[in-house]
DNA sequence: CGGACAGTTGAATGAATTCAACAATCGTGG
DNA sequence: CCACGATTGTTGAATTCATTCAACTGTCCG
C-alpha cells in the first residue's frame, strides 16, 4: 500500500468510528480509528489542553472567536447556528457524545458558527496548532481531519436536501429517523430517548415554525406512530415512518 | 512562526484565493496562494492527469462512484447535487472557473454528489491518490486542501441559512448578489452576466418552484430592480436587491 | 422545419405561518 | 419547600405565501 493510500483512502482493515469511549478524554473521532502505537497516542494526548463544563445555554465559541480550539463532546449535547447580518439564525447540527467541533474554522482561522451547550456538556479543548503539529508529524491524523471533515460536508448536504426538496411532516420524520439512527449506533435505544432541543430548536434546524413542530408531532402520536411526551419520544412504527419520510404511499 | 503555524493558521502574507489563472491549468485555488518554489511546482504540476471537456449535460461523477480525482474547473459552469433514494434532488452548488470538485469524496473514497456540466465545461482531472502524496510532502498543499473544505463548509452553512430562513423573495434577491459578488471577485461585471442555469436549477437550489422564480424575476424586473431577459441580467440597483435580502424596512 | 425544452403567466388550491390565548413545566429565590 | 415568574409546549383561527395545474409562447437544436 503506497503512502498515498494511507493519506487519501481509509487504511485497510480500519473500520468506520466505533462509538466506543476513548480513554484519550473521549476524541474518539479523532484518535480510535487510527491504530496508532503508544508513542503516537502519548503525543496525541498531549494536545488536549483541558476538560471543561459548560451550562445549558453557555457558549462554547462564537462567529468571529480566534480559533484556537477543537472540542471534542464527553458528554451531553450541542447546538451549533450560523446567523446572519440581519439577525436570522439557522441551526446547522445538533452534536452528541464523541463528536468534533471547530474544524471548520481552519479556512479562516475564526469560527464562523456558535456552539451552546443545550444541556450540562463535558468537552476536551484541544489546541488547534498543536493538533495541526501533530497531524503533521502523524499522517492518519492528519487523514482523519480530513475525514471528518468531508463527513461534515456530507452531513451539510443531506441537511440541504431535508431543508430544500421536503414537506414538514416529512422533515419531521426524517429527523427522528435520523436521531434514532444516531443513538443506535452509540448503543442507546433507537426507540425510544430524549430530545435535548426545544420544539423551536427543532422547527428552526428543519426550516418550519415551532407551531408546525408540535402540531405534527401530535398528529404522529394520535396516530400512533410514535408516542411523545414532552421531550420524551418512543418510535412506535418505524416502518411507517420511514414511509412518511419517503412521502410513500404505503403510509 | 511555527510548524504548527504555517499547517494551520493561513501563512502570513498570503492573501485570499486571488482570481488570478494559474498557469498550471487554473488550479489557483490549490496553488496559487501558496508561494510554492519551482520543484514543489512542477511536483503538483506532475499530478494533473489530463484536461478534459464535457458538453453540456454530461457527468463529471456520480454519487457512489470511486474517488479517483479532483477536478478544477478551468472555465465553464458546473453544478453540483445531491439525491435521496426515493429521487429527490437538491442542487448545492454552482461552481465556476477556478473551483475545485470532488474533495469531500475523502470520507468514504466515494463521491456523495453527482457534478454536471451545466455549459461546455474545461477541466483538470487531478489524480485523487497522487495529490494525497504530494499533500503529505508540502505542508502548504495539504494546509490548502483543508481549507477548501473547511471554505466549502461554510458555504454550505450559507445556504442552509439561505433555504432554512429566507422567503422566496429574499432568497433570490440574495442569490442574484452572491451571484454578483462571485463575479466580481473573478473580474468579470457585478452588475451585467448571464445564468448557464436554468429557472429550474435556480429554484430547485433556492427550495422554490420555478414559477416562484419566474414570477418573481418579472416582479424585480417591472420593480426596475433588475434587467432580466431570458439568461442576461443585469442589476439596476444592488442597494434595494440588498434591502429585499435582508427584508429591510428601506425596500 | 419541427419537436423538445425553457420560460412565462393565470387561477385555484393548499400547506404552513402568524397571531393569539392558554396550559404545563422548570427553576430560582424567598 | 413552596410560590412565583419565565420558559416551553400546545391548540385554534385567520391569513398568506408559495405551489400546483394548466395553457401558452418563445427559443434552441437536430
Amino acid at each position: 500500500m503506497s503512502a498515498a493510500v494511507q493519506t487519501f483512502n481509509r487504511p485497510a482493515g480500519q473500520g468506520t468510528c466505533e462509538p466506543i469511549a476513548c480513554t484519550h478524554c473521549g476524541v474518539y473521532q479523532l484518535c480510535l480509528p487510527l491504530g496508532l502505537d503508544g508513542t503516537d497516542m502519548a503525543l496525541l494526548d498531549s494536545v488536549v489542553r483541558r476538560k471543561e463544563v459548560y451550562k445549558r445555554g453557555a457558549v462554547l465559541f462564537g462567529p468571529g472567536e480566534r480559533f484556537d480550539y477543537v472540542y471534542a463532546i464527553r458528554s451531553g449535547s450541542v447546538k451549533t447556528s450560523v446567523s446572519s447580518d440581519d439577525g436570522r439564525v439557522q441551526i446547522t447540527g445538533f452534536h452528541i457524545a464523541g463528536e468534533l467541533l471547530g474544524l471548520s474554522a481552519l479556512a479562516s482561522g475564526h469560527y464562523s458558527c456558535e456552539a451552546r451547550a443545550l444541556e450540562t456538556v463535558s468537552v476536551c479543548k484541544v489546541e488547534a496548532e498543536r493538533l495541526g503539529e501533530i497531524a503533521r508529524k502523524i499522517p492518519s491524523v492528519q487523514y482523519q481531519m480530513l475525514r471528518i471533515m468531508s463527513g461534515q460536508i456530507r452531513q451539510d448536504e443531506q441537511l440541504m436536501l431535508l431543508l430544500g426538496t421536503r414537506r414538514a411532516e416529512e422533515k419531521l420524520a426524517a429527523y427522528l429517523l435520523g436521531l434514532s439512527q444516531r443513538f443506535a449506533s452509540r448503543n442507546y435505544s433507537p426507540t425510544q430517548f430524549r430530545l435535548s432541543m426545544s420544539r423551536k430548536d427543532i422547527g428552526n434546524y428543519l426550516g418550519i415554525a415551532e407551531e408546525t413542530v408540535c402540531r405534527i408531532l401530535t398528529r404522529f402520536h394520535e396516530d400512533g406512530l410514535i408516542t411523545a411526551e414532552r421531550r420524551m419520544v418512543r418510535l412506535n412504527d418505524i416502518r411507517r415512518l420511514h414511509a412518511l419520510a419517503r412521502n410513500d404511499a404505503a403510509a
